[in-house]
DNA sequence: GTGAAAGCGCTAACAA
DNA sequence: TTGTTAGCGCTTTCAC
């Protein structure tokens, strides 16, 4: 904290130059609540500019009981990676952006799956926080105790990604249902009947939906489910490599994939140009998030984009509604995905 | 903050049900600064346990003139662009890491290059802060504005990537001459003569520190610099691919290349292969910076790494060295870049 | 070894 | 319209 070698200008030394009371400071800075005259207010604003005063926000937050900071609180099996997945860095940046609009910052907090909670504990009972994001990352119950504990604050929580199960937290969700049904209907109106799924890491709510909902898909096409057409592992990228060299050795190959996200698909779309299968005449391929790899490889994939960036002004939006609501309903949000056509299907 | 529907649980509280006074519960809490005896230590704990009290941070502040708060000020061209970049995405984690384990936490704050300051100079000056992490993007005189308003808050500050000039701020940089020599060299080493080079947005410092390195590496080798085989425009990927065209156009290509990072190396991969140049055979490629992309890029890209989320946790264990020193001096950390050996050179 | 109380800087209720 | 002052929750000095 600051630490100046003179001392700290404060309220009352504004006061003392106006020749006011600290309360008149107040109300003159704070354009209320009550009413100043012209002449105080402006000798009031002259003394502040004078002394180069800045409120003690500690000393405000200690009094009003608010701190104008929004914790980001992020869990995931490799808490070291959060921030390096282009995922979570375009949420961050629109939560960022949504908040210092409206004048307030942003705490980032990672929190490893099998982590102790006693430090976030005492961060969310810390009076430093007037709201908090979460990312849920596992299902019920393993995610119990991290939603109890958020619950057991009763600070103003807003969930993204998924839903906070057995809570009234508000949530920005992704459609995903139709994300991933809108993937494989894509693949089926170009008139392929062979397609295969690489999905993601199936501990992660989003890939079962995707591989969900792609079955469902090819079943109202009345295409049938191959168990052999679907592969993948974790969301490690180089398993996109291997489930589509996986799937070039079937005796009857796929004509077209749809994987779990970009990095998968890049991936396999470079295994693809080893093999020299043209894409997407030979084997047609779609992604999903739409990252920057999406564009800059070549040829550009065809993707399911997820808006990130709004989706973390979205976020900031509904804390800072939970955040002024005291008490009342927040409506959860959900964004849709966009299928982005390039030119690998 | 905090709004339970029941009492917040205070200091007092707890000297109330353990039958002391706050004074004592603030000594066992705080193991200090007087000693307290065993009875009353155990009275106080089991209290504090019943209450679940958790003192609050903010009037700890307020007293103690700490917040045990750090932020991340980035400047950048793009604000919006800032953490989506794998660059600082990798500080950043490096640096919540370090902080996280002393009890600190980050607050995040980009801001645009042109952007006005008084946003951020009210966070700076709000008492919110014990210290401040840096990354400067713009030259002097551009960035005297922004480095004055942190020297006059006097916070403790460590500035991450370049150093700032005209200041004691201590810095963690990158040993970006030996980097760019090295790279340069590696690509001597393997025999070539012709040499190329694509540079990054020659507004930022690194980009033209590799550039010149990259010149006087060929130099010392007693190879004539050829401004036909020096391009490149920005650090948008796009134009690594364009830069690798234009060389490959030219009556007399080049036979390895030195891209100033590795979205740009891999575009310019991608056009290799377009064009059917063997790589490393036809064509050699080093990149710069070691992210994700160099290793799932097929085939896989030589590079010079940068240890990104070492980089980051220096930071932070100086920042924190900083705000305890209490005026002495700090001394600048380097961190060195190492070659990665890959298939491309 | 412990209690009482001052005071960090601010806001707002109470008085005037 | 303005001044006085209590008090947010904590730490630490002063007194015992």
């Amino acid at each position: 904290m600051l630490k100046t070698n003179g001392r700290r200008v404060t309220n009352r030394d504004v006061a003392r130059l106006a020749g006011v009371s600290t309360a008149v400071v107040s109300y003159v800075l704070n354009d209320g609540p009550r009413p100043t005259s012209e002449t105080v207010r402006g000798k009031v604003l002259k003394a502040a500019k004078a002394l180069d005063y800045h409120p003690n926000a500690i000393a405000r937050g200690l009094r009003s009981q608010k701190s104008h900071a929004v914790a980001l609180i992020v869990g995931d099996y490799e808490p070291l990676d959060v921030f390096i997945s282009p995922y979570h860095a375009g949420v961050l940046t629109g939560l960022i952006d949504g908040l210092k609009q409206h004048g307030y910052y942003l705490m980032v907090y990672p929190v490893g799956v099998h982590e102790d909670l006693t430090a976030l504990q005492k961060l969310l009972r810390d009076g430093r926080l007037d709201g908090v994001v979460m990312r849920l990352v596992q299902d019920p119950p393993a995610n119990q105790a991290l939603l109890k504990l958020i619950g057991s604050v009763g600070l103003p929580c807003v969930s993204i990604e998924r839903t906070a199960p057995n809570s009234k937290i508000p949530s920005v969700t992704i459609d995903e249902q139709t994300g991933g049904y809108e993937a494989t209907r894509h693949l089926i109106a170009q008139g392929h009947k062979r397609i295969a799924h690489i999905h993601g890491d199936l501990r992660y709510l989003s890939a079962r939906i995707r591989l969900e909902r792609y079955k469902q898909a090819l079943l109202d096409a009345g295409l049938k489910v191959d168990e052999n057409l679907i592969c993948g592992g974790t969301w490690e990228p180089a398993d996109g490599a291997k489930a589509m060299t996986q799937l070039l050795k079937l005796k009857h190959p796929p004509t077209a994939v749809f994987a779990a996200n970009d990095s998968l698909a890049f991936n396999a779309l470079q295994v693809l140009r080893l093999h020299g299968v043209h894409v997407p005449d030979d084997m047609a391929l779609i992604g999903f998030d739409d990252i920057a790899i999406a564009r800059e490889s070549i040829p550009p994939l065809t993707t399911m984009r997820i808006p990130l960036i709004e989706m973390g002004q979205q976020a900031a939006a509904l804390i800072l509604k939970a955040i002024h609501a005291d008490g009342e309903h927040v409506t959860s949000v959900t964004v849709q995905t966009e299928l982005i056509k390039r030119k690998t299907a």
